[in-house]
RNA sequence: GGGAGCGUUCCCGAGUGGCCAAAGGGGGCAGACUGUAAAUCUGUUGUCGACGACUUCGGUGGUUCGAAUCCACCCGCUCCCA
């Protein structure tokens, strides 16, 4: 169930709610834990303490690893990660990309070389279903072809073409897998994905076409893939006015802070991405003033918290030297810390993205802080 | 006392006459990272007035057109036998 609380020029504030967890204020970000945890030593209870809404776990994954038959025989996911809010589950089709050297793409589905150790994975649409609806997520995205930019034409149009059919597909496969009683999750939702790389007129047939099949929401697939920051932008603009205005649109993969902004100033209601977790792994910290390298020398004597005022765990009790000091020294707490902040940090640019959309000031938030957080400190 | 080695740029360590400012690793410094094959990857790491010049391979002095590489002595260290 979604609704859209407050509008500012087309950025909406809404409300969300699915089987699990209460209502979700949105603008959302959903945290990343591929293999159903957070990289960096951060449990799904730390999730709590994070500010987190949603959780967002990968099909591919999890399939390969420990197996969606043995997540169900545990419970299922908010079981098996003691997680029970929302989860999200992405269907593969990022793989497609990511793993496009070990793939094959045909009519029925794609035929991966697993990366842990090559065997022959299938999986089309069906069996992207099959496994989340194992994993009892409680959105599952359609199996798509998630597909690198820039792309020829004549690619970029066969590929999106394939992926609607691919989207009625998924469709009727979730819709009587959760007609089953042995259904681990009835309510799970099913939302589709927009394709069409960098060519509007794609675009917006994908989101035509993907709207007539009833979904619960919208995925923009297929951006922040190789194409400028502006083309992404540009994407957006033509795009959204053809998503349905009352479900929920979700930009995947995206992205950094300023993305994020100026894509809610575009429409997007739902994010995700792996940023916030890998820079931190990587030592690059975000902060309102823009981000930092805490491995950096200039850090060595600093008692300061990573970002001055934030109350995330980390911030609350370690000094930026401490921390580059962990970091230097190889500890794991440093990823643990630096993971954390960078979650808190991103939760709390959702919370004040949706307070300005509450007060009507969304524009000025977005001048305010749209260039500043790309600077460096 | 006798014998055998070793000393290289921040560290370890290759290099035994020119292609050597000197491999490789570590460490240092910096950068990248967008539905996670990422605790990963990349650049850089003698000095300078820098498409060139200068200084450097324990020290000093030689041999040579040319030396980290060969010779002599000195200093320091290691191992073996007594």
């Amino acid at each position: 169930m979604f609704k859209v609380i407050k509008r500012e020029g087309r950025a909406r504030r809404g409300q969300f709610s699915c089987a699990h967890g209460g209502v979700v204020e949105t603008p959302v970000f959903m945290n990343v834990g591929t293999q159903g945890a957070i990289k960096g030593a951060v449990s799904a209870h730390d999730l709590k303490d994070l500010k987190c809404q949603i959780e967002l776990s990968n099909t591919y994954h999890l399939h390969l690893r420990p197996g969606d038959s043995v997540v169900k025989a545990l419970g299922g996911l908010h079981r098996m990660m003691d997680w029970d809010g929302p989860i999200l589950t992405d269907s593969g089709g990022f793989q497609v990309f990511s793993l496009s050297g070990l793939r094959k793409i045909t009519e029925e589905g794609v035929t991966f070389a697993s990366h842990i150790d090559g065997r022959r994975i299938f999986m089309g649409p069906e069996e992207s279903m099959q496994i989340q609806s194992n994993l009892g997520s409680d959105i599952a995205m359609a199996f798509d072809e998630c597909v690198e930019n820039p792309a020829p034409y004549g690619y970029v149009k066969q590929s999106c073409e394939r992926t609607v059919r691919w989207l009625q597909r998924c469709k009727e496969e979730h819709d009587r897998l959760n007609a089953l009683p042995d259904c681990l999750n009835p309510g799970q939702m099913l939302f589709g994905i927009n394709q069409g790389g960098t060519y509007e007129d794609l675009r917006v047939w994908s989101m035509q076409e993907s709207a007539k099949i009833d979904c619960d929401g919208y995925g923009i697939g297929g951006l922040a893939v190789g194409e400028e920051t502006e083309v992404m932008y540009r994407i957006l603009d033509v795009t959204l006015p053809y998503a349905p205005e009352d479900k929920p649109r979700y930009l995947m993969g995206v992205g950094t802070p300023s993305n994020i902004i100026e894509s809610v100033w575009r429409g997007v209601d739902f994010f995700d991405c792996v940023m916030p977790a890998r820079n931190a792994r990587h030592g690059k910290l975000f902060t309102w003033q823009g981000s930092l390298n805490i491995k950096n020398e200039k850090y060595k004597l600093d008692g300061r918290p990573i970002d001055e005022g934030c109350g995330c765990p980390t911030c609350r009790s370690f000094s930026r030297a401490y921390l580059r000091h962990l970091f230097k020294a190889e500890e794991m707490l440093a990823m643990r810390l630096a993971v954390m902040h960078n979650l808190w940090f991103y939760n709390t640019l959702m919370e004040r993205i949706r307070a300005a959309l509450d007060e009507g000031v969304y524009e000025d938030f977005r001048n305010a802080y749209s260039r500043k957080l790309e600077e460096k400190i």
